[in-house]
DNA sequence: CGGAAGATTGAGAGTTCTCAATGCCTGTGG
DNA sequence: CCACAGGCATTGAGAACTCTCAATCTTCCG
């Protein structure tokens, strides 16, 4: 299988195989993590720059009061801190979901890649698709209720994983928990597993052991008022 | 009064007087907005990056159902769509709150600014601000309730509102409605309204005709649990 | 002096949370 | 191969938070 953040920056565009070529050697240096543990913590100063292989992770922030809110999963081909080659320090943590394989890349690789405009623009291009996620995920949060939130985050993980060919057809592994479900949703896990019952029997979606099935999309789509507009996914890649 | 975006690029540091030289031409061509007028629609392609010079802006999404949710407060020196130059079409659309002044910036101009290694690091340092404030308003959405919210967005605005000298001491002005409010904080006006006078009454902060005076900043950013690390700001800014 | 928009308040309904108990599944050790 | 432990998932009941709908008050302006 191609390499996904091969097919992500794709997306971008304008790679031609000498940017293809050079971009392979961000998996020089690749190194197994275990679930659950931080990959990068806040306040670090990490030297080199982490990009997903294989598995799930998370950007996070925890508060005073011991609660999490999860910002962002992380999938194949998703870069978790270009930022630091810019700040100083991170300012939320990232922290592994499932075992996975993360590249660790030297900064000064980053600087020598970047000196290709095609690829300066697809890392580029890379960020500010994280940011209209970030968007999408607001509006979620601030003006949908449970069951239309949990659909709409279904919807945009489909899209996102069909992207990088991790999505044949209509499901697709989701290896979180309900626990870490709630954690992005802003809402309980208690909550979380109600509504998920109620999106079963209402014949929408599935989602069972780490195994999420949609069981049909137009009506998950128009509840969640799901538009792929804002993942600028190359043409049709979005649409069901 | 130092043009904001110059205050606001200065915190990426390492500008020197050619860049700053070179930014002034940022003003070449500003235009004025009304309140209340759409600056940039969902789905428009425009030619021009705008930059605002004067006044308050906000990114916004309307739902299928009518609602709007509000996803950034522009303020003088924020860039409102850096991002048309990668992307084909807006995912979002910006609205101006206030009667404001909009610089139009030829998309050739920022190419060739961005040649500057300075201001291109200096651009996107920007975004890279941009992108963490969207995270604490994922937190603050998902796991705040409205009086910790509501505080911690005043507490967000008045630090930024310091950077670009427009918070003296710990008032500013804040020309928005308590609709508006309420369309940023995923709350609705009325609850908005009586979570106000509950801060009010708590000796915190005032909101009254469009002015934030924060009584009590300590307490304030104690109980929505403020930690200013994620503007980036200069050492000094963000502390009391 | 109106009018209109925005702010404020009340009452009742709906959503989500908290706390706690129970059930299910998986991996491990005997 | 079976029993058991631990982590998740599921369910119930009551409390807390937020919303809706509507009325009333204020403020701002022409």
């Amino acid at each position: 299988m191609e390499a996904a953040f091969l097919l992500k920056l794709q997306s971008a565009g304008r790679l031609n195989d000498g940017d293809r070529e050079r971009l392979s050697k961000l998996c020089d240096d690749i190194r197994p993590f275990h679930a659950r543990r931080d990959i990068i913590r806040e306040g670090d100063r990490p030297d080199h720059v982490h990009v997903m292989i294989e598995g799930w992770s998370c950007r996070y922030k925890m508060l005073a009061d011991g609660t999490r809110q999860i910002t962002a999963f992380l999938v194949p081909g998703d870069f978790c801190d270009a930022q630091i080659t810019i700040f100083d320090e991170m300012d939320h943590s990232i922290g592994s979901l499932t075992d996975c394989q993360v590249a660790f890349v030297p900064r000064a690789l980053i600087a020598e890649l970047t000196e290709q405009p095609a690829i300066a623009r697809a890392l580029w291009w890379a960020s500010l698709v994280d940011e209209a996620v970030l968007r999408a995920w607001i509006v979620n949060m601030g003006r949908r209720e449970a069951q239309d939130r949990i659909a709409h985050l279904i919807c945009e993980l489909h899209a996102r994983l069909r992207n990088v060919g991790l999505a044949p057809g209509n499901s697709f592994e989701l290896p979180l928990t309900q626990e870490e479900l709630s954690d992005a949703l802003g809402l309980t896990s208690v909550h979380v597993n109600r509504t998920l019952k109620r999106l079963r029997e209402d014949g929408l979606m599935t989602f069972r052991r780490q195994q999420i099935v949609i069981t049909d999309v137009p009506a998950l789509r128009k509840i969640a008022d799901f538009d792929p507009n804002y993942l600028h996914l190359p043409a049709g890649v979005g649409e069901d």
